[in-house]
DNA sequence: CATGAATGAGACTTCATTCAT
DNA sequence: GATGAATGAAGTCTCATTCAT
């Protein structure tokens, strides 16, 4: 797009080498808890030069939080699907790839949950996200199970969360892949059986 | 039990008066984020006291901990169950009864979410209350339902750990209690067809 | 003496087992680094008591020096010096007496050195304390020996300070009494020297 | 050796500024006694530059121990002894020059033994300097003087250490010249009566 | 006489932020 | 753009001291 020069090619570098620097340490320890050193650490640049890119360490919180919104990861997911195939099949693809985003995403979730307790506006974000999600596979599901709006959302809602919360307390911790799939295969069989 | 003196029971109080205080600013700001001083204000102390009781910020923190186990509190949800209506009355009675202890307890609950993703003991605790409250559950549902134990407790653990995104995400926000009912209605409507 | 009634023999033990528990406790951290905590737990007794009895930690450093003066013991030393037996007998056992002083009140000599530095007064018992150990070994060398007041002075002077110093440095570390008797048996003969 | 900027050499300035700063104040009060705020005021800096040198209090400690061997100073002081001339005027030069190298670092030594009663490590350090002291003397004087080497040790040790408590009791205090000459030449005379 | 809960000042230390180089 | 020395406010914790019981 743009002709940028070797210094603000490095420039930009640096820029999100502190980004996601501080992503990884804010998911690891908390906002609160991590200290602007830590995060310099991290990028491996002396502790000063975050206040060359960054106003604060909360301007670098809402620099991470605006990197990576998911939207697009989201999306794709959808766009994935496939179209002859039982819903089922579609389903479990997502599902996989779902876990997938987490597990490649694990520090942004992880702060989200952490931080939305006590930064509403983060908490807006996260709640976002969950609406989001739930509009991406209602897209999907709506035009193939026959099913009120509203029930369907609910149940769609329900679904993610429940995935989300298994990824937050089980499955990042004890990586076991047969454990996973066989959790979605009965949960995803669990949720068609809502529409029979 | 034992015979307090006047003098001690006043300490005791005061004891508790600063796992209370420490309980809701720990929620409202993080563990990280809230200093002695404000539990210490929060209490109506002075700052030193707290040291009086406590060895450290931490030593409080799993004072909180384990004053507040819920271990009582989910049994006698269980126990109210009621034995001779259908399931589906059972169920909502109980949903709601959880809601209601998640909203006394709101803190607590947040608190665990909070801390528990950079507090690996933390995290056992909540993994712990999951598993318990699936426990419950279990037993009361195994006898009254025709499914497989690993069916059964995926479904009824997918069950809470939607619950608590509801009650975390939405539910605390919007107090609003005929959606709440709308909600734990139909979820509880989904949750009943998996297993017809 | 007096009569005293329990209570007040019970209040004297008290106090005098603060005065001890305090000597113990300056002697090993200075008088700074110990709390009065220390004290107290030394003592087997509770926080707030000695404030019963003293009223401040720095009196209770004074208790302390008042009643270690050392004067009674010194004056013992010199008294079992015998008299019809050779210069270097007397003074090889008045040193030996001399030590087993210093090991019997090693606190005391411990913490008058610690707190010297630092506090003019405690400074001045110190140097009291050398001027009286060189009086008491003046008045019993300068009818034996021939010599100038101050020749014979600096040189007492100097063979207490040595003493006390590899009092301090060694023989406390290292209780190997053959070692002990062996440097004072030599420095003894040294000193004798100085009036040949 | 090392090519230095500005800046480098500025901070390694304003490191030993603090290191001076604590000895000189430590010396005064004490370690224990003396507070970081008082080294960052004699200093000249802010409390909290402190900690960007020094992980600890201790570690300034340490700094200070470590910066101030003495090493290099004693053994100057044999070097300058000259050849040909009499012991007694050797050594009493040196003696000499052993009281303004305890003038020059009295804070040193005066901290010394302060904190050695009751720090292990300050304590082994303070019998190396004496060991170290002895030494110097005795190369000196073993060439010159017909004594077995334990009886000469032995004298040399009660010597440096009767100067050390003499500098420490009173000739800090009392910086009469006079006296202090008379003090030394006095007791040159008689430690060399030893070897009579 | 004795206890130990309570206070509050101040200790050590951390940390976000600034700025001269 | 990058460094890291320097600041100062604030955080956790300690401790001499007081006082109600």
């Amino acid at each position: 797009m743009k002709n940028l020069t070797n210094r603000q090619l490095q420039a930009l570098e640096t820029k999100n080498k502190l980004i996601d620097a501080a992503l990884l340490v804010f998911a690891k320890k908390g906002y609160s808890a991590t200290t602007t050193k830590d995060i310099a650490r991290e990028a491996g640049v002396t502790d000063g030069l975050i206040y060359h890119y960054f106003k604060s360490k909360e301007d670098l919180l809402w620099a991470v939080i605006d990197k990576h919104t998911l939207n697009h990861e989201l999306s794709k997911i959808a766009a994935d699907a496939g179209t002859n195939e039982p819903v089922e099949t579609i389903l479990i693809r997502m599902i996989h790839s779902l876990f997938d985003l987490l597990h490649e995403k694990a520090g942004l979730i992880v702060m989200f949950f952490g931080e939305s307790q006590r930064n509403a506006a983060v908490r807006e974000r996260l709640a976002q996200l969950i609406q989001q999600g739930t509009q991406i596979f209602y897209q999907l599901l709506s035009e193939r199970m026959d099913a009120q709006e509203l029930y369907l959302k609910i149940a769609i809602r329900n679904l993610l969360t429940s995935l989300v919360m298994y990824f937050l307390t089980d499955d990042r911790y004890n990586n076991d892949v047969n454990q996973r799939k066989e959790y979605i295969k009965t949960t995803v069989h669990q949720f068609l059986k809502m529409f029979n």
